[in-house]
Order: structure tokens, then C-alpha cells, then sequence
RNA sequence: GGAGAGAUGGCCGAGUGGUCGAAGGCGCUCCCCUGCUAAGGGAGUAUGGGGUUUAUAGCCUCAUCGAGGGUUCGAAUCCCUCUCUCUCCGCCA
């Protein structure tokens, strides 16, 4: 959520910036409702004012014994009058934080300007493309010969967007979430932590999924649902572990001293991925479900973009170990996600696609989800403020497992096992359809 | 799922209609005193918003006692709904 002080104060810069992301907001309207807001919002507390001194009033003079019926015939009206001015106020304020509610974050200035990704800079390489001696399948093809992966038993028990995974591959799966949480739990300073896979509305608005982007949830329609009391009843599937994690610190003021927080999860994050029919429907890309190693820190302002860099940097340690070559791109102003002010998407390298394809998103997003969450810290004098929340995949874990399949296949159909991820695979060196279970 | 109890400031805890944003204690901050330490004395110590302002200073003001609604001139206190926590029973991994 943007500050509202500045879109007071500055309201022309926040436009600016705004539309540098193809996002228009409603000047006009808001300057109207400004206008109105801060006419009956004085008019309202000067009502309340009265009211509170006349009630004083009436309570020393009750505890005196003395009349009270002309004090009381002096208030008579004010009920009704402050009732109407107050659900005039909170009509115009509903109205003005919807539309906070709405707009996307302010870029950074270091954003690189740009209308879509093809605007996006690489900012780095890592790794050699990898160059085979033999004509080369693709991590669907290598999966099913190999028996290790079922799309069609995935399609008979969930539907489209789904799979099924088996023996060493299932296990290769799960040895990749491991070698991540490791790595970040051991070598990079995170808190491992398990969260809840639903969440309520308040989390979702507070990490901005919600309400704009609520198509792509999945919504669990609990008991007694009804639309009326959404806000107690309903619960989503998590998209991505950002959500339980950032919202560890919603409605908390966090101690100074126990910043940065780091916390990282490995989670099933489900997505309903409405607007994206006939995109990556083959494979393992793109599904309704699929897992993640999350990152999150939780940091002071002044620390937030060395603490992007140093997400990246951990982010792309697991590629490097791994092996896989990647590259480091940012996202231009009108690529970049909802809540962030600057985002990194490392692109790992998938053969058969002959492209880069990303496989992890790094993004500041400055105060924009701790104003929603009203996440705070007490800074070096006592203040209360704002904190500034980050967040990267490290790694989504299906998309590095098609990374595996495709880099490090061979001509037999086999798939070799990267040396790092060996001792989770109790010295498995490959995948192969002898070995399968 | 059934029965009951509860939710107040950083923490504990008082407060069942009137000057209560809230006694008291603990903790914390500053000052004083004490040659260190311990003890003692004093002051301060919630959050969000609005107005004014060059100002995140000051001043004025509004709201907030789990959340939302209601009664009332006036609600932490009364009524309704919901959420969460605890105890007992049942069920269950």
C-alpha cells in the first residue's frame, strides 16, 4: 500500500512513478475525495468533540444532583447529525483505501524503465550453456521414458496442472527441498520454519494478493461460508510461502535489536494461474501445485537493498552448487510484480526449451506489505516505523528439477545426479529406469 | 462435536454506565542520592488518524480495553454476533 501522506504531499511524483508501470491512477477522483474527506472528517471530530464535553458535563452535574433535562435538550439532535457525518466519512475513507488498496508499489529509481519484459536488463551469466552430442528430449519425455513421472495418473485423480512423480525421481524431488533448507538454515543464517498452507483474507491483503489478484487463489469454502462474512470464514491455499512468512511480523512492532529476521520454508504453493490457459501446458512449468523454498527477511529500511542483493546471492548459490547455468535479470517498471519496488528474476537455463525460463523472483518490497500489515519496528530513537520486507524463491523446486532432468541428461535416457545432491539420494549417481524405485 | 471459563497497555493485574486511555505492581528510560554493588527518592513510559505547521518539533483534536454491530447524552463496563485462548468429555494422526 502507498503512503497516503505522500500522495498528499507529492501526489504528481507518485503518479509519475506509477505510470512508469503502466498503472493510471485516478488523480481526478482522488483529489475529490480529499477534498470531501477532509471537510466532514473535521466536521465529525468537532461533533465528537462536543459530544465528549457535554457528556462530561452532564456526568459532574449528575454527580451533584443537579438537573440535567436542559444539557440534555442541548445534545438532542447530535446523535443523528455525527451518526450521518460519520457514515459519510467512512464512505469517502472506504472509498480512498480501496484505492490505496489497488495500486501497485512505487518503483525504485534504480528500476530500469520499460513497457513489458522484453525491457528487462541481464545484469549477469553464470555457467556454459551445455552443448550434447545427441538429439536431446525434453523433461516430460525424459520422465516418462524413464517411468518416473505420470502425468496421466496426476490427470485421473486431480486434472490438468497436476503430476505425479515416482521412485528416485519422487526422491531426487525431495532431495532437492532438503539440500535447499540445508543450505540456507546452515550456510546463509535462515530460520527454518513450517507454516500453515491456509491462510485468511487478512494475510493475503497484507502480502497484496488480495484483492486484486483473488482469480488466482484457491479459495476453500469452508462451512458456513457465506459472502457476507468472508472475512471469518475463508481461507486460501497459500501461492507461494511469502505469504505465512511475511505475515509473521503483521500487527507487530519487532524489537530493533532482533533485526534482520530471515526465515525461509519449504512449502506446496497451489495456484490457480486463471489468466494463463495455453501457456506451458506440457510439464512440469507450470502447474496448480507445486513446491517452493521460500525466502523472507524482515529488515531495517536502511538495510533493504544490500538485503536484496544478498537474497539473490543466495538464490543463486543453489544454482551454482547445482551446477546449472543461470542469468540474473531485472525486472523493468513494467514487468515487475504488484507489491515490489525492485525485482531480480534468476532465469536457469532449460535445453530443450532453448531459453532461459525463471525459476526464482527476488524482490524489495520497501514498506509496501508492512504499511498493509502494519509491520513495525522501534527504531534508534524510540519510534515506531515502518519495516521493510523481502522475498525469493530458493528455489521453486519443480521448475530446478526440470533444470536437472534436461542439463544433465544422456544419450540413454538416463540423467545423471549432481554431485551435491548425491548424499541426499544415499549415493544414487542417476536416474535411470532400472533404478527407478 | 458437547459443557464451562476467559480475552484490558511491553508483562502481570484492578476496573459492571459518568471527568477512564484506563488504579496498582513489574519492566524500561531519564534525573537525584549513595565512594563500587545493593537499596532509596523523583519524573516519564500504548497505538493509529486528523488539523495547524518549513517540520518525523510544539500545540489542538478524534479513535482504539480481542473483532464487528447495538442500547445510551455518555460504554472497558449493558445487549447481540463472530474470532481466539484455556479446562473437562468425546473423536482423531
Amino acid at each position: 500500500m502507498l503512503d497516503i501522506q505522500l500522495l498528499r504531499t507529492d501526489l504528481n511524483y507518485a503518479v509519475e512513478k506509477l505510470n512508469s508501470r503502466n498503472y493510471s491512477f485516478p488523480v481526478d477522483r482522488f483529489n475529490q475525495l480529499e477534498t470531501e474527506r477532509k471537510k466532514i472528517q473535521i466536521h465529525t471530530q468537532e461533533l465528537q468533540a462536543k459530544r465528549n464535553t457535554v457528556s462530561k458535563q452532564i456526568g459532574s452535574a449528575k454527580s451533584k444532583g443537579e438537573d440535567t433535562t436542559a444539557i440534555l435538550a442541548e445534545v438532542a439532535n447530535l446523535g443523528d447529525e455525527l451518526k450521518q457525518s460519520i457514515s459519510q466519512l467512512e464512505q469517502i475513507q472506504s472509498e480512498l483505501h480501496k484505492m490505496l488498496l489497488e495500486a501497485p508499489n512505487l518503483p525504485h529509481d534504480s528500476v530500469p524503465k520499460g513497457k513489458d519484459e522484453s525491457d528487462n536488463l541481464e545484469i549477469r551469466c553464470w555457467g556454459a550453456i551445455p552443448s550434447f552430442g545427441f538429439e536431446i528430449k525434453d523433461h516430460v519425455s525424459i520422465g516418462e521414458g524413464l517411468k518416473l513421472l505420470d502425468f496421466e495418473a496426476a490427470a485421473k485423480l486431480s486434472g490438468s496442472r497436476f503430476s505425479m512423480m515416482k521412485g528416485s525421481l519422487a526422491r531426487l524431488h525431495r532431495a532437492l527441498a532438503q539440500f535447499m533448507l540445508d543450505m540456507h538454515t546452515q550456510e546463509h543464517g535462515y530460520t527454518e520454519t513450517y507454516t500453515p498452507y491456509l491462510v485468511n483474507h487478512d494475510s493475503l491483503y497484507g502480502t497484496g494478493q488480495l484483492p486484486k489478484f483473488e482469480e488466482d487463489l484457491f479459495a476453500i469454502k469452508t462451512e458456513g461460508d457465506a459472502a457476507d462474512d468472508a472475512h471469518t470464514t475463508g481461507l486460501y491455499l497459500i501461492p507461494t510461502a511469502e505469504v505465512s512468512l511475511t505475515n509473521i511480523v503483521r500487527d507487530e512492532i519487532v524489537a530493533l535489536h532482533s533485526l534482520p529476521l530471515k526465515f525461509v520454508a519449504h512449502t506446496p504453493c497451489f495456484r490457480s494461474e486463471a489468466g494463463s490457459y495455453g501457456r506451458d501446458t506440457r510439464g512440469l512449468i507450470r502447474q496448480h501445485q507445486f513446491d517452493k523454498v521460500e525466502l523472507v527477511h524482515i529488515v531495517h529500511p536502511k538495510a533493504s537493498y544490500a538485503a536484496l542483493d544478498e537474497l539473490v546471492g543466495h538464490a543463486e548459490t543453489i544454482l551454482q552448487k547445482l551446477e546449472l547455468p543461470y542469468r540474473v535479470i531485472t525486472l523493468c517498471t513494467g514487468d515487475m510484480g504488484f507489491s515490489a519496488a525492485k525485482t531480480y528474476d534468476i532465469e536457469v537455463w532449460l535445453p530443450a526449451q532453448n531459453t532461459y525460463r525463471e525459476i526464482s523472483s527476488c524482490s524489495n518490497c520497501e514498506s509496501f506489505q508492512a504499511r498493509r500489515m502494519q509491520a513495525r519496528f522501534r527504531n534508534e530513537s524510540g519510534k515506531t516505523t515502518l519495516l521493510h520486507t523481502l522475498n525469493g524463491s530458493g528455489l521453486a523446486v519443480g521448475r530446478t528439477l526440470v533444470a536437472i532432468l534436461e542439463n544433465y541428461q544422456n544419450a540413454d535416457g538416463s540423467v545423471t545426479i549432481p554431485e551435491i545432491l548425491r548424499p541426499y539420494m544415499n549415493g544414487l549417481d542417476q536416474l535411470s529406469a532400472a533404478g527407478g524405485q
